[in-house]
This record gives structure tokens, C-alpha cells and sequence, in this order.
DNA sequence: ATATGAGCCTGTATGC
DNA sequence: TGCATACAGGCTCATA
């Protein structure tokens, strides 16, 4: 399940492929995603060249030259996006969704099993599309800091937990590093978000910057299906505190790391640790 | 502004 | 062995 570290590995790897490369031929299997991907799409891609690739949370975005237009892509839970060469490209798998050829001879496969992801493209403005007009912070950027997050939260009586995963507070915070952020910083996921100080909005904004870079610095974590542009796994699963490890011994103090829930998404936590 | 829950979707793991 | 069920969870949208 990519989240911010894993989207960003794709990113990169995805860059040093079809950067300066001019789209050949779009094949499109299945248009059904998180919304349909678009009729004039094919139209709207062939031709052109991608002069870069950005990242706006987990979302990715391939910059394209002549029209001054950018596509949109989103991984969603399931999604991956492979690199191989056309000429010895594998067999069709299933959910193999989309297809990018490039003149180069570069082939970008998406596969999507759960169809959670997206693809449009779109002219003008990233303020303007309404899908990214209304994130918050990069977790890696200096917007995002320690009074920045306790100013925001003076009126959030709800969780911490969920206040962090909330894109209009900071962006790329999934659930697995919510968790992790949150036990390296010592606090409860349940605490209301404006019942904690300003001290403590520090520690917490340090440990989600530290865990998100580490991630990246690890290729991301795999746990089912995520792999970058070269279908390699990530490798910071193994540096999980307590994702994935309730009822298992908790690294700092040896107490039983505890599950919960908060919206419906597991958390696991140490009550001895986290206050 | 904040909070909550439904719904999207399929593969995998579990229980009977 | 099959079948049913729960779960994984990022995101948007509707509702309060």
C-alpha cells in the first residue's frame, strides 16, 4: 500500500526512465479506476514529452511539454506502475490497466487489482485541479513544522491519530507511518489533538519527518503488493516499532504492543510508552 | 471548521 | 474441500 515514502520511490525511479521521453502509444485495458479515466485521454498523451515528474502527496505528476498539461496519476492501495522494455515485455497479467509506450522503447505498465487508483490529465494551474487544491503541508517541507501543527489543532478534539492522517492538516501521512510516528514520539494515539504541547507537536513533527526520510532513504516498506519502477520491494517494513506487530513484545520497553481502532483503521500502539 | 461513516474494490486469511 | 466472512485502507463524498 504505497503511502508517501513508496509513492516517492516511484517517483524517482519512474524519472530516470521516461524523462525526455515522448509518449508513443497509450493502451488503455480497463478505464474503470477511482473515476473513470477519461475519454480523450489516449488523445491528450500521445505526442507528448514528459519534461518531469512531481509529487503532490502521493500523488504523481508527469509534467508534459508542449501543451503546458501535466497527468495525474494516483496509486491508490493496489496500484504499480513497472518500466520494462516493449520488446520483451511480459505477459499480460491481470489488472495490467494501462500501458504508456514511449519511443524510446520504454513501456510503463499500471496494474491496479483494487481499482482504488486514478488518471486524468489536466491543463493550467495544481491549485486549480480540485483533487489537490485543498492538501495540506509536504510533511518535508519547512511549511510543515511544530507551531504550524499546534495552531491547527486548537480546535480538534479528535484524535491525534486521525489528525495527522487528515490530507487538509499534512499530506502522505498513512496509516503505517501514523502509527510509527506516533510511538516515536510518545503519545497516545487517542490523545485529543489539542491536548498536546507545543513541546510535544515538536517531537512529533521531528519523528514524522525522521520516519518518512528514513523510509524513502529504505526504497519504502513492502508488505503485499507495493514495488518501485523496477518491481523491487522496499525494504522499512523490517524497521516497523508497531505496525503490524500488536500482541507482539514492544522494542523499547517489552510490554504487549495493543491494537485499536480509529476510523475504522488498525492502530497498534504501546500503552506504556505512549502517553 | 470539525467529525463521522459509507462506499469504492479484489486478494488473502480465517472460521465453520 | 468448499463457502462465507472479515480485513486490508487511501480517498472522496455526504451528512451532522
Amino acid at each position: 500500500m504505497p503511502e508517501l515514502p513508496e509513492v516517492e520511490t516511484v517517483r524517482r525511479g519512474l524519472s530516470s526512465v521516461v524523462v525526455a521521453n515522448t509518449l508513443k502509444q497509450i493502451v488503455v485495458r480497463d478505464r474503470r479506476l477511482r473515476w473513470p479515466i477519461p475519454t480523450d485521454f489516449e488523445d491528450s498523451l500521445v505526442g507528448q514529452t514528459i519534461t518531469s515528474i512531481d509529487r503532490r502527496s502521493k500523488y504523481l505528476l508527469f509534467r508534459l511539454g508542449s501543451n503546458r498539461a501535466t497527468l495525474l496519476a494516483h496509486l491508490g492501495m493496489t496500484g504499480s506502475f513497472i518500466a520494462y522494455n516493449a520488446n520483451d515485455a511480459p505477459a499480460l497479467k491481470a489488472h495490467d490497466h494501462v500501458d504508456l509506450v514511449f519511443a524510446n522503447g520504454v513501456l510503463l505498465r499500471y496494474n491496479d487489482p483494487r481499482r482504488f487508483g486514478s488518471m486524468h490529465t489536466f491543463r493550467g494551474l495544481d491549485g486549480d485541479q480540485p483533487l489537490l487544491a485543498a492538501l495540506g503541508p509536504e510533511p518535508l517541507t519547512d511549511a510543515f513544522h511544530a507551531a504550524y501543527l499546534y495552531e491547527h489543532t486548537r480546535r480538534r478534539t479528535g484524535s491525534i491519530k486521525q489528525a495527522v492522517m487528515d490530507n487538509t492538516l499534512v499530506v502522505g501521512v498513512g496509516n503505517i507511518y501514523a502509527n510509527e510516528s506516533l510511538f516515536r514520539a510518545g503519545i497516545h494515539p487517542n490523545r485529543p489533538a489539542n491536548r498536546i504541547s507545543l513541546v510535544r507537536y515538536e517531537r512529533l513533527v521531528a519523528e514524522i519527518k525522521a520516519v518518512l526520510a528514513e523510509a524513502i532513504a529504505a526504497g519504502g516498506s513492502t508488505l503485499r503488493d507495493y514495488v518501485n519502477a523496477n518491481g523491487e520491494p522496499g525494504a522499512f517494513q523490517l524497521n516497523y516499532f508497531v505496525y503490524g506487530r500488536d500482541g507482539e513484545f514492544c522494542k523499547h520497553c517489552s510490554g504487549v504492543l495493543k491494537l485499536m481502532r480509529h476510523g475504522g483503521r488498525a492502530t497498534v500502539l504501546c500503552a506504556r510508552c505512549q502517553r
